[in-house]
RNA sequence: CGGGGUGUGGCGCAGCUUGGUAGCGCGCCUGGUUUGGGACCAGGAGGUCGCAGGUUCAAAUCCUGUCGCCCCGACCA
């Protein structure tokens, strides 16, 4: 019908319309989590939930395959702990959730939620590194922890939150380095190949580093509405943290060493991260790596072949959820357009569906996700194609991605052109920048963009005058908004 | 924390200006007919209108306070 597509997406703000609220219309619709009764805290629904469990196990195998276990710290960290390192608790002060009571009783010293557990993961390294044949010490948790934000968002910014926090321990500086680098690659390769987002590794500025780094390198990601999002960090402790908390090893050499650190992470932000790079007006479109239904079955159930349609699609059913997470729709009462549009808003990769013309033809019609084709699959050809479609989605989705960022990443050559980019397109734009703090913090006075990264690969450009004070000479880095 | 908005069945809203004891759509339940892109008919359940005071014979409606949530800024994964 003439109206079809508005049918589509009648519950859906398009994008175009308002992003934010498309953004809160998916993570609603879609189930991904619901409001609970505190500010900024969110129930992650199964649906979501199933996300994070997919990006869970894929990101934890590289990190166990990089030589890291696994091990759990404590919510609560002793204030005076998180004082210890001036520069952290500077920047996580603010934001801190402080417990004052325990038992209906004043605490003697108030505990603090941890917003993040370099604090106290380091006062027990403390005590478990003496020697440099304890070291490197490479120690990964899943947890969650609590940031006291004041504007939230589902996923992007919650007062609670889950991640992985990597606390590593080193000899030496360029171990230190080496292994920070080595993470940053983790995360890139597990975001690029898994949630096919592509992003920029770099190094952030001063300005933006983790409070108490020496150094901190980031991969960035570009939303399709033209903001950045940083999508994990990895962290060059230096030796700041070793030295308030005393973490000493004896070396080789017989004196007595202040250790070296690391620290990196992700965080439940990355399901926002892949509603808001591979979404459409339809809903989600979830990435087959990730996907919590990889394949759904659809059986169009007419009258004089019902049974005969849901007996092959329960036996296809059986057969193909050996090997995929794999969902076969039986519900009565709601028809097959209603339950196509119900599993695109929520995103699965591949429909199967399967009614009395397949069953003649002898196989079901597949529909892709990501670009709505449609092709008629053998039933004994399944096990071979399906692999290849699902393949086929995961890189098109990548391809798409890549294609937007490229068209989206633009070289700003005066700081009036940098300025329009900004405002009116978004997107990264490179431009030269001099190294100064103070150009970086004029520029966001004036723009709201931030530098997102200096980036790690060379860029087409060299060196130049700064875009802002066109003096000095620095390289190209990427500016842009960001969430 | 500043600016704006908003709280009424599960969801989205109307009712508030001009007080009279709550309504619509969707969803939900039951039965039936349907089912290749959000089906239809019939019957039904469900709300002390965020909370607390006040005014009044009477408050979803007027007044005061308070809390939550959302959006836009400043700060952060």
């Amino acid at each position: 019908m003439a109206n079809v597509d508005k049918e589509f997406v009648k519950e859906i703000t398009p994008r175009a319309v308002d992003f934010s609220q498309w953004y809160l219309d998916m993570v609603l619709k879609a189930e991904l989590m619901d409001y609970a009764p505190v500010k900024g805290c969110m129930a992650i629904r199964p649906y979501g939930y199933a996300i994070w469990e997919n990006i869970q196990r894929l990101l934890d195998g590289r990190i166990k395959a990089t030589g890291h276990k696994n091990a759990y710290f404590p919510l609560f960290i002793p204030q005076s702990l998180l004082q210890k390192e001036a520069e952290h608790v500077e920047g996580f002060a603010p934001e801190v959730a402080l417990v004052t009571q325990g038992g209906g009783e004043e605490l003697t010293e108030k505990l603090v939620v941890r917003p993040t557990s370099e604090a106290i993961i380091c006062s027990m390294y403390a005590k478990w590194v003496q020697s440099w044949r304890d070291l490197p010490l490479l120690i990964n948790q899943w947890c969650n922890v609590v940031r006291w934000e004041k504007n939230t968002r589902p996923f992007l910014r919650t007062s609670e939150f889950l991640w992985q926090e990597g606390h590593t321990v080193h000899a030496t500086e360029e171990e230190a380095e080496a292994e920070t680098l080595q993470m940053l690659g983790v995360y890139k390769d597990f975001v690029e190949n898994e949630l096919a987002i592509p992003v920029v590794a770099g190094r952030k500025t001063e300005g933006e580093k983790f409070a108490g780094a020496l150094r901190t390198y980031t991969i960035e990601a570009l939303m399709s509405d033209g903001r950045a999002l940083q999508a994990g960090t990895s962290h060059n402790l230096g030796q700041h943290f070793a030295r308030v908390f005393e973490i000493q090893f004896q070396d080789k050499d017989d004196t007595l060493k202040y250790a070296w650190q690391t620290s990196w992470g992700v965080s439940t932000r990355l399901i926002g991260a892949l509603i808001m790079v591979h979404g459409d007006d339809r809903g989600l479109r979830m990435p087959p790596q990730v996907a919590p239904v990889q394949v759904v079955i659809v059986p169009i159930i007419a009258k004089k072949s019902k049974e005969e349609v849901l007996a092959k699609a329960r036996v296809l059913a059986e057969r193909l959820g050996q090997t995929w997470r794999l969902e076969l729709d039986e519900r009565e009462g709601y028809s097959p357009g209603w339950k196509f549009n119900e599993w695109e808003m929520k995103g699965v990769p591949l429909r199967l569906e399967i009614g009395p013309r397949d069953l003649e033809n002898g196989g079901v019609t597949a529909v892709r996700r990501d670009t709505g084709e449609k092709v008629f699959v053998a039933e004994a050809e399944l096990e071979q194609r399906l692999p290849l479609l699902l393949k086929g989605i995961q890189e098109g989705l990548f391809a798409q991605a890549l294609q937007f960022r490229r068209e989206n990443t633009r070289q700003a050559v005066s700081y009036a052109e940098f300025k329009e980019i900004i405002a009116e397109k978004r997107g990264f734009v490179l431009a030269h920048w001099c190294g100064e703090p103070g150009c970086e913090e004029k520029i966001k006075e004036e723009t709201r963009a931030t530098i997102r990264c200096v980036p790690l690969e060379e860029i087409d450009g060299g060196e130049g005058p700064c875009i802002f004070c066109g003096r000095g000479r620095g390289k190209k880095v990427y500016f842009a908004r960001s969430y």
